[in-house]
RNA sequence: GGACGCUUAGCUCAGCUGGUUCAGAGCGUCGCCCUUACAAGGCGAAGGUCGCAGGUUCGAACCCUGCAGCGUCCA
């Protein structure tokens, strides 16, 4: 027994605090979480959805890192090479706006600074605050291969974002150009139409009346148009009237003039088929600075357009002196009170509106006319719509594929330049030329920075002012984080061949479009380049797409901070240990259905962590008293001396162990941990150790007994390993505690035994099941009949078949030990053992004797409720068997098992009917 | 307006291709028990017309249609 650790005695209770903390430490000193190439393994990737370096955690990032630890340990204990990749975003508008509060407290702008000082700043900034989220994932548990972390502002990966960009510019497929943006006035970019968040709001229904001009002249008719509008002061910025061509009703007025109020321009009244006849009067006004719908009627119309605000939606010197200066909204009041006052406001009506938001900073979104970088997204769209159609990629659940084909479809350009200093610098520079000289027309795209003008050779080169999106580097990050491109050589052994494609990608649905969808165009786009293949199979960045549920509350309202109706997640590891969080949101969330959390749910978790624990202690404190068997070659379980109990458990370790691996293969991880709960709890503690108590407390030779304790560790340590991705901290300490184990051993990398069917017996979880039911009926008895716990019964069993009396003996053991049976006797069909509690199970009469103790009402009134029952099962299956077409149509073995329960059923009806008799007479 | 999801015990949820004692689990409630692993525990019990209305079928919690309520996304 040279494994045999040395006695430990435990204490009651699992305290997890001090016991994570040590584990993490041992797995991170050892670099137990490291992935390498090895080419005799498959490995399995993957990428962490890179959290906002200035997030923080959330229950969100607790649910999203939990199943991907999980993922990765099950991967690593069942032969694979798991690899997964921490790391952060740079998050360049969050970012910025971080810095730039600590700057107003200084009282300072990013302006006093100049742009190098600032971004200095923001790096600073980034050195000390920036791993905040990583040291708290830490505490979670994640076995993150810390040593291969990224950052998308690292060089390697900034170096990949320059020559994707070059290389969709020399492609066609990035181009600049002045069109309506989603313009953020609080942190003055412009942002995708992704990032804009959409919310109906209750605002006003305007119209407005503008004076027809008589035919070609500037003097106002009497007649007036009225147009409806939601924004009246963008007026300001009116260029035409828009009618549709169809509408009867203003046919006569296309090709005239209309005044526009406030500041006397005259304006043309055009047709466009845009128009909706139906909304408002039908007429609307055209501001093609300010609308996006009203810039596309603007460029067929060849309108002027008109920016009439600044950057932060104040309005600008384009408009009359009167209005300028001023905020959106006081603009509107202003332009309101004017035309009321000149009699051009005909009425207001309430009116529900979409308006969108920065997903920032929730200001409301100005749409605005810009230059800005786009990438033309209709041709990376199509072949990552097909690998997700074709089953490529496939999505957990599914029912995302059609939100994503939705997308995938109406898909529009990407703009990706943001008026911001800390980013990605757009790789692109204007010759200025050399002193005297024009500088050239074009721009000078290029990976590195120029030393000077490709056509004049002037040294006078500008840089784009505009920085990149963050998503931009965030699509590339599945092989970016492998130092693509400058290890991008197809066939050459390192990570980028051997991780790539990654595995798994968890995320939550809201992201669907913002990585999920870009990652797959990027990979299909540049995976060529280094796996040297057409084949989208090789060059999609994942396989599996696994959408998180989203944490609410428990009036499911979504969790946030900012609602302060979310736990701070490191209080919760704190009160309740890292393992009992983790759990507990397992165990909660099923695949994509949302999850309604609570601070005192963690006691599921927590309970079960001390469930084992206890188990543990059990089984040690056996092992101290009655010692090992001598350990088996080549065996992962004692199997010396089994009885019906071991050879339950074993089976019952088997399927669990075969369904935990199917339900991990359909990403079913709420199943995983609901069997392996059942199994831990239920099976092994409730039953089998209980069982097993019998033995060890029994008359059995030393031998046997130590043959008994070493197959409860044997399946023990099995349980542990199966719930280690779950539960690490505490399954590797009970883990620790069993046996002894080498200095670097670990649990993590123990391997999970795989099913072996020919342990799963059917016959013996039959029979056991026979005896579970005998003992919960006595139970029952006992407890119907106030029998107090301590007290033993005896037990009449109708029995006239000799060899299953022999196998009912052999079972004695455990209906002493768990039904308090004292004495076990068999009767034969004669016999009316009188003033006895009985009951049938499996056929066989089980009489309880009670002389003294019985109390007939209530053993009357319990028959007749179990008769009642057995009556109403008996009557449906009569029911069933008497419809001719029941017996004709149904399958025959159905209608089999409706014989077969009609006998049974109404046997043990008859027998429970004469016990109930006896006890009237 | 369009798409999707959900509705099963007081609460949170399982329930696979329609048929196995199918109506389940955990929490909560009630009763008994500090039984030498665990009171963060053990044993037992009560509790539900499976949202509503139709339909398909020998048979529906499960499939189809409609409706209602809740939620999410898109326009």
């Amino acid at each position: 027994m040279s494994d045999q650790a040395p006695s430990t005695a435990l204490p009651k209770t699992y305290t997890p605090q001090e016991t994570e903390e040590r584990w993490y430490r041992f797995w991170e000193e050892h670099h137990l979480f490291r992935a390498q190439v090895n080419p005799a393994k498959k490995p399995y990737t993957i990428v962490i959805p890179p959290p906002n370096v200035t997030g923080v955690l959330h229950m969100g990032h607790i649910l999203n890192n939990t199943l991907q630890d999980a993922f990765i340990r099950y991967k690593r204990m069942t032969g694979f090479e798991s690899c997964w990749i921490p790391g952060t975003d740079h998050a360049g508008i969050a970012t910025q706006n971080v810095v730039e509060r600590s700057l107003i407290k200084e009282g300072k702008t990013r302006h006093d600074l100049g742009r190098e000082q600032f971004v200095n700043r923001v790096w600073e900034w980034r050195k000390q605050y920036g791993g905040v989220i990583i040291q708290q994932l830490r505490k979670l548990g994640v076995s993150c291969d810390w040593e291969r972390e990224r950052f998308t502002m690292d060089e390697s990966l900034s170096a990949a974002v320059r020559e994707v960009f070059v290389r969709l510019y020399e492609e066609g497929l990035v181009y600049k150009g002045k069109y309506i943006v989603n313009w953020c006035p609080k942190d003055h970019t412009a942002i995708s139409d992704d990032e804009v968040n959409h919310s109906e709001q209750k605002g006003k229904l305007y119209y407005i009346k503008y004076p027809i001009l008589a035919k070609g002249k500037s003097t106002p008719t009497k007649k007036f148009l009225v147009v409806a509008t939601t924004r009246p002061e963008t007026m300001l910025g009116d260029t035409a009237i828009a009618v549709n061509p169809k509408d009867e009703r203003y046919k006569h007025l296309i090709g005239r003039m209309a005044l526009l109020p406030l500041t006397e321009r005259e304006i043309p009244i055009i047709a466009d088929d845009f128009v909706d006849p139906e909304f408002g009067t039908g007429m609307v006004k055209v501001t093609p600075a300010h609308d996006p719908d009203d810039f596309q009627i603007g460029q067929r119309h060849s309108l002027p357009q008109i920016n009439i605000f600044d950057i932060s939606a104040r309005t600008a010197d384009t408009v009359p002196r009167k209005y300028r200066g001023l905020d959106r909204y006081e603009a509107r009041r202003l332009v309101i009170e004017d035309l009321e006052k000149n009699g051009l406001l005909q009425k207001t009506e309430d009116h529900v509106h979409n308006v969108g938001r920065c997903y920032r900073c929730d200001t409301v979104i100005e749409p605005y006319l810009s230059d800005q970088w786009f990438v033309r997204m209709q041709p990376l769209a199509g072949p990552a719509l097909d690998v997700v159609m074709n089953g490529t990629i496939r999505f957990y659940p599914d029912r995302w594929t059609k939100v994503y084909q939705h997308w995938m479809s109406n898909i529009r350009d990407w703009c990706i330049s943001r008026q911001l200093w800390w980013g990605h610098r757009i790789p692109v520079w204007y010759c200025q030329g050399d002193a005297g000289k024009p500088g050239c027309p074009g721009p000078i795209v290029s990976t590195t920075t120029p030393d000077r003008c490709p056509s004049c050779g002037g040294t006078n080169l500008k840089q784009d002012e505009d920085v990149l999106d963050t998503w931009f580097s965030s699509w590339l990050w599945p092989f970016s984080v492998h130092d693509w491109p400058q290890k991008a050589k197809p066939g050459a052994e390192h990570d980028l061949q051997y991780f790539y494609p990654t595995d798994t990608m968890v995320t939550a649905p809201d992201i669907i479009f913002f990585w999920v969808a870009r990652m797959i165009m990027a990979g299909l786009k540049f995976g060529p380049s280094f796996t040297g293949s057409s084949d989208p199979a090789k060059n999609v960045p994942f396989r599996d797409v696994y959408f998180t549920s989203v944490v609410r509350d428990d009036k499911g309202r979504k969790m946030s901070k900012s609602m302060g109706n979310s736990p701070e997640p490191l209080d919760l590891i704190a009160e309740y240990g890292a393992d009992a969080v983790r759990f507990t949101i397992i165990y909660l969330a099923p695949l994509g259905q949302d999850i309604l959390y609570s601070r005192e749910k963690n006691e599921i978790g927590r309970n079960f962590a001390n469930k084992i624990w206890n188990a543990g202690r059990f089984v040690l404190m056996n092992r101290d008293q009655i010692g090992e068997a001598p350990r088996q070659a080549g065996s992962s379980c004692n199997l010396e001396h089994l009885d019906l109990a071991d050879r339950w458990i074993l089976s019952r370790l088997h399927s669990t162990t075969a369904g935990i691996a199917s339900a991990l293969e359909g990403f079913d991880i709420n199943k995983v941990a609901k069997s392996i709960y059942d199994f831990f709890w239920h099976d092994y503690c409730d039953w089998y150790l209980e069982m097993v108590k019998s033995r060890l407390y029994g008359s059995e030779p030393g031998s046997v007994k130590q043959a008994v304790v070493s197959r409860a560790i044997d399946v023990y340590d099995a349980a542990l390993r199966l719930l280690h991705p779950l539960m690490p901290f505490v399954t590797e300490e009970l883990w620790q505690s069993i046996r002894q184990r080498g200095p670097v051993e670990s649990i993590m990398h123990a391997q999970i035994m795989p099913s072996d069917p020919s342990f799963i017996d059917t016959e013996v979880e039959k029979e056991m099941a026979l005896v579970q039911n005998a003992i919960e009926t006595l139970r029952t008895i006992r407890s119907e009949m106030g029998i107090a716990p301590s007290k033993d019964i005896t037990l009449l069993m109708r029995c006239t078949d000799i060899p299953l009396r022999e196998s009912i003996r052999r079972y004695e053991g455990y209906l002493q030990r768990l039904a308090r049976v004292k004495e076990l006797s068999f009767i034969d069909e004669t016999a009316r053992p009188r003033l006895s509690a009985s009951a049938v199970v499996d056929g066989k009469e089980l009489f309880v004797p009670l002389e003294g103790l019985i109390d007939l009402d209530v053993e009357r009134a319990r028959l007749q409720k179990e008769i009642d029952r057995l009556a109403g099962m008996l009557g449906g299956v009569e029911r069933k068997l008497s419809n001719e077409s029941f017996v004709a149509k149904a399958p025959q073995d159905v209608v089999e098992r409706e014989r077969e329960k009609l006998e049974t059923f109404s046997h043990a009806l008859e027998k429970l009917e004469k016990n109930l008799e006896m006890l009237k007479g």
